[in-house]
DNA sequence: ACATTAAATGTAAGCGCTTACATTTATAAC
DNA sequence: GTTATAAATGTAAGCGCTTACATTTAATGT
């Protein structure tokens, strides 16, 4: 691989020249910038971006980290992200941190010391505390679907109590008023306020939230199934199900099936998410859209404006869920 | 950031012995060792590692070039390599080309530029010879889902004229003879052999093949919406349909509901790759299965063993597909 | 006690670029 | 034809590491 310094030799100039006209920065003549191009074609020169990096302090690239890359959820988000940054040439280093504390803070590390120039996050696992020391670093980042007080600006978040709310709202106003729910893990801040906004729904029809209606799932599509097997055997009687997710929702719906419950006639079933394939199960999934392609397109925004000074559309880091009728709920007849 | 040499002033040694502790490589007593130790950890020293790459030519990462982010096909992919890597604690810098033969090529010269150690390519677009060409090169990479005969130990494929083949042959065993088929676009190498498995097949049932019955979609589940339309319009009947993807499949299955055609009673459909979603849809779309995730594992397989000299399990190329029977095709009654 | 050898550490030259600063060359003004 | 000024180019230091080689220190044998 050619260097800068063969291309100079070549051309006949020197290296801060041949940079020069790499970076067509300063005042390089016409005939110098002609002469360097043609060497450097002629060596088939490819910058070396590692040293590029090194003496720049800027590495063009941006470290994203999400906790899966795999999944309905993920690829979208990641999608938006990549293809923003690919508009300005900038380029990105993906990790996954499987919602695990010790390999999200590994990943950031890895990110930070591999010069990325700003960070974009998807964690879970990770503290608030850690995240707020790391934002006195030198090394930028925003917080995808995470909400801390102190970095509030940089977070970029779903309203999940209005969407947990609207969905229930919906439910409610179908008829329904025994409605089971399978939340995601507790410990997880959307899965508390999906379930915090269906909770003020129940209130605001004067419906008690019965604990025995609830199950705690993972979001993932298994959890839905062992969640609607052990309300189905434990729970009292109830005429629709809510589910943290569209996944889950999946979940029980199949089980739901095994059991020979007719969907939605005997059992009304509400998602969450709008994950692409909601539309072709069946009965296609009623559910709440979350729009994480725009949001993550706006996460890139907030790199290319706050790290890079790119002129971008203006950030907007709150983003609203919206009710998604398809044809899992069922209205309950007077 | 701390650097290696503020390190070194703090233990009281010299640079070399910092960098010797880091790699915990040569001979360091014990006590130097643990005096470097606790100043780095003092100092919350993290090496940058473009300089460690920049010094030591190797950047403990690869590039990871696929078509798309997001899908159901290629998620699973890129999971399978991210976790292999991660495993020996290399990391991946990821691109996407768009199945477009300029932005793969720009995608390579860049993960070449970042000095990745290795690249495992998912590209369609770009041409043989480049291939061949890039071959010579001094960054080895393993191709996925593409079969160049000079370059053949480092592809990993899918028998897709098997697939296709085992796609028709279920059809008909089932009492076909009327089958259209939606292809992917029949410029990409896998499109065209899983129509030749298909033709395969009906030679086999001494039945010709009817150019009328073929509809060249695109890999999207929208040209499979069309494709039905077109062939439902215009082709002569037919009581089967095989897709080359389980996404147009979904898309004709839509579009087939919506001219109140009752599946699977009225059309069989078959799909292709078996992507996770095609058990949730209605009916359950039987399918071929394409090891996607393990075909990831084993291209990361492929570069920690030619690469980073890892022992691995034996390396395998050609991967086999499998008929997966769901509930989307029904017997013709004798 | 002293040579011999091995282990531990230090020295310094890069890796391929960028960039502040110095120098040369061209352009303009008189 | 001089200067003054701006444009074009060159020089060299340094980004934070690795590593070949040189040097010092410790361990061993006699």
């Amino acid at each position: 691989m050619a260097t800068i310094y063969e291309v100079s030799k070549l051309a006949g100039v020197s290296l801060a020249t041949v940079s020069r006209v790499m970076n067509n920065n300063a005042n390089v003549s016409d005939a110098t910038r002609e002469k360097v191009t043609r060497a450097m074609t002629e060596l088939g020169y490819r910058p070396n971006s590692i040293a590029q990096s090194l003496a720049s302090n800027c590495s063009n690239s941006v470290g994203l980290l999400v906790s899966e890359l795999q999944g309905p959820f993920y690829g979208p988000m990641m999608s938006g992200i990549e293809t923003a940054f690919r508009k300005q040439s900038k380029h990105v280093i993906i990790a996954a941190g499987h919602s695990d504390e010790e390999r999200e803070q590994q990943a950031i590390e890895f990110l930070i010391s591999r010069n990325c120039d700003g960070l974009i996050l998807h964690v879970e696992a990770i503290s608030d505390d850690y995240l707020i020391e790391l934002s006195k670093g030198k090394t930028p980042f925003v917080l995808i679907n995470r909400y801390i007080e102190e970095l509030s600006s940089r977070c970029i978040i779903l309203d999940n109590v209005k969407g947990g709310y609207l969905a229930a709202k919906y439910v409610l106003e179908q008829g329904h008023t025994d409605i089971a729910y399978i939340s995601g893990p507790l410990w997880k801040k959307d899965a508390q306020d999906r379930l915090a906004g269906h909770k003020q729904a129940l209130a605001e029809y004067n419906l008690n939230f019965n604990e025995q209606l609830l199950y705690q799932g993972d979001f993932m599509e298994d959890s839905g199934a062992t969640g609607f097997q052990h309300l189905h055997n434990n729970a009292p009687q109830f005429t629709a199900l809510i589910c943290a997710n569209d996944e889950m929702a999946t979940g029980a719906m199949a089980t739901a099936r095994e059991y020979k419950i007719k969907l939605p006639e005997q059992l009304s079933i509400m998602g969450y998410d709008n994950v692409f394939f909601t539309r072709h199960i069946s009965p296609p999934l009623s559910t709440i859209n979350y729009p994480i392609s725009a949001m993550g397109r706006m996460a890139a925004d907030w790199v290319l404006s706050n790290v890079y000074h790119k002129n971008t559309s203006p950030l907007q880091t709150l983003f609203e869920p919206e009710l998604i009728i398809r044809q899992s709920v069922l209205a309950i007849p007077q």
